[in-house]
RNA sequence: CGGGACGUAGCUCAGCUUGGUAGAGCGCUGCGUUUGGGACGCAGAAGUCGCAGGUUCAAAUCCUGUCGUCCCGACCA
């Protein structure tokens, strides 16, 4: 494919190139990193403590945002009778395909079926309905860390999964503005973690009405550029308007003394984020994760020399005064240092400190960063022992920054605003990556496009920067993000 | 759910065409020498050949079914 390039990567044996077949390679990372496991059960994953890590990290990151904007934290049955999802329309025929069924309970079959929860506006719309009073009782602002089920056809690890971990936030407002308020807010939260946090620049807007969240009035979304030039959704933020509100009966009295329905929002965040920040990040070695994301920041590893324990008692006082202050792992294994690089590597960990007794003599270590590819000036650097934690504290925040620097020079040099039809067709075909259009805003042009080029649009601001629609010719109505969808 | 491919040791795979009772490399265990980018020597352990039927004196190998995985589509936050 690329003869530039050897037969096999020298420091690789476990996995395949990145540029070779994109979906191998993702598997074998997810793999061979310890990320995940696949489990006895057809598409569902089993998430090592490795994975957990990263799944903590994020956890952690939008948990204090959600804080720190009013949220609480609450907990709903996984569980929903048949009866209730049934009662809002939209609701139930866009999730219908993909719930799973609860029919027995031990050996006694169910008067009515319960569902696993694909999602949970449904039950938290039926407590909030009792909660409810008065316009004094508002806004409801509550977050719940979940898994949910959904029966997908096919399935990959952290991307689509039959269970899947994530978050999702239900609120509930007096007005409309407010609920609007709540989910452009919660929405630039996503960004906001995704680009400052994961390192993967996302692209916000609001979705096609094909697109929306069943039972939605608006849905908004982040949507992120992968290597093979597919789109991912990496968070999404509805206004419900009061759909769910009038299905669930959740009313209050207002100030004027009529009886309302009250305006609902949710929004939510899964794993899947970690599945753009594998793709996004990863090279031929293995992962990359951003400092801020990596369960392990530093990793240092003594180089032994005959019977000598300077180096790995140097390496164990080093670790001892490091760890307040950084998520740092000493790999006193009894392997070989090679070993141990390939395998950090692998894992994505953001630096590796190398201690031997060579520059132990001089005062110094040796500091390298996963961000660069091997034999790069500057990968390595030799750091006085007195300036280490000072050295580690800046080169982490560099190679976060490095990182979504290199990834938001993807994203722009594959986002395309084709001049003609025929370009946007070839490009949206060639699945060039993101192509901004001017576009009309019409299920019927959507369909077209899809039929056509497979690509859908991912999502859609305003003003159009265009008169015509680039794909129809019809007259623009907003300016679209149209790509292939994973 | 349609089309295609594949399931053999922890991993990557050979063996199947032409049936005769299972192999390699890496990894793993022990000992020793080693240790600045995946070490070497010696010794050793490890597989109901995805599962279930069938054909046959005999099945990893042939046939049927089933489960799972991957790819392309359809569907899908």
């Amino acid at each position: 494919m690329d003869d530039q390039l050897p037969e096999k990567t020298p420091f690789v044996k476990e996995i395949p190139r990145k540029a070779d077949d994109l979906s191998e390679w993702y598997q074998a990372v997810c793999y061979k990193a310890e990320l995940v496991s696949l489990s006895p059960v057809r598409g569902c994953v089993v998430l090592r403590p490795y994975g957990y890590g990263l799944w903590e990290r994020l956890q952690s990151e939008l948990d204090a945002r959600f804080k720190a904007t009013g949220h609480e934290n609450a907990y709903f049955p996984l569980l929903i009778p048949e009866s209730l999802l049934m009662r809002e329309a939209e609701h139930v025929e866009g999730f219908a395909p993909e719930v799973a069924w609860v029919t027995q309970g031990g050996n006694e079959k169910l008067a009515e079926r319960l569902a696993i929860r694909p999602t949970s506006e449904v039950i938290i719309g039926t407590m909030y309905a009792e909660w409810v009073q008065s316009y004094r009782d508002l806004p409801i602002l509550i977050n719940q860390w979940a898994n949910v089920m959904r029966w997908e056809k096919r399935t990959r690890p952290f991307l689509r999964t039959l269970e899947f971990l994530w978050q999702e936030g239900h609120t509930a407002h007096e007005t409309q503005a407010e609920a609007a308020a709540e989910v452009a807010q919660m929405l630039e939260v996503y960004k906001e973690v995704a680009e400052d946090i994961v390192g993967v620049p996302v692209y916000k807007g609001e979705k096609s009405v094909s697109e929306r969240f069943a039972g939605a009035d608006h849905t908004y979304s982040i949507e992120a550029l992968m290597p093979d030039g597919k789109a991912l959704q990496a968070g999404t933020s509805h206004e419900l308007g009061q759909n769910f509100a009038r299905a669930y009966d959740i009313t209050f009295a207002g100030r004027d003394q009529t009886q309302q329905h009250a305006w609902t929002t949710s929004w939510g965040m899964s794993w899947r984020m970690l599945g753009a920040l594998i793709m996004v990040h990863g090279d031929d070695q293995g992962l990359r994760i951003p400092p801020k994301m990596a369960p392990v920041e530093v990793v240092i590893v003594p180089i032994a020399r005959g019977d000598s324990t300077v180096a790995s008692d140097f390496a164990k006082v080093l670790h001892a005064q490091l760890r307040p202050q950084f998520r740092v792992k000493l790999d006193d294994r009894d392997l070989r240092p090679g070993n141990k690089y390939a395998d950090w590597d692998l894992r994505g960990v953001p630096l590796r400190i190398v201690i031997g007794e060579r520059d132990l003599a001089e005062g110094k270590v040796t500091v390298v960063r996963r961000d660069f590819p091997p034999k790069t000036a500057g990968r390595e650097v030799a750091v006085a022992i007195g300036d280490v934690a000072a050295t580690l504290r800046e080169l982490l925040v560099d190679i976060q920054a490095n990182l979504y620097a290199q990834a938001r020079t993807f994203l722009h040099d594959h986002t395309f605003a084709p001049a003609t039809r025929e370009e946007f067709v070839a490009k949206a075909k060639g699945r060039a990556g993101m192509l901004d259009i001017p576009w009309c805003d019409r299920a019927e042009c959507e369909a077209a496009i899809k039929e056509q080029t497979s690509a859908t649009t991912r999502n859609l601001r305003t003003p159009a920067l265009g008169p015509v629609c680039l794909a129809c010719g019809e007259p623009a109505r907003v300016q679209a993000y149209v790509a292939q969808s994973y």
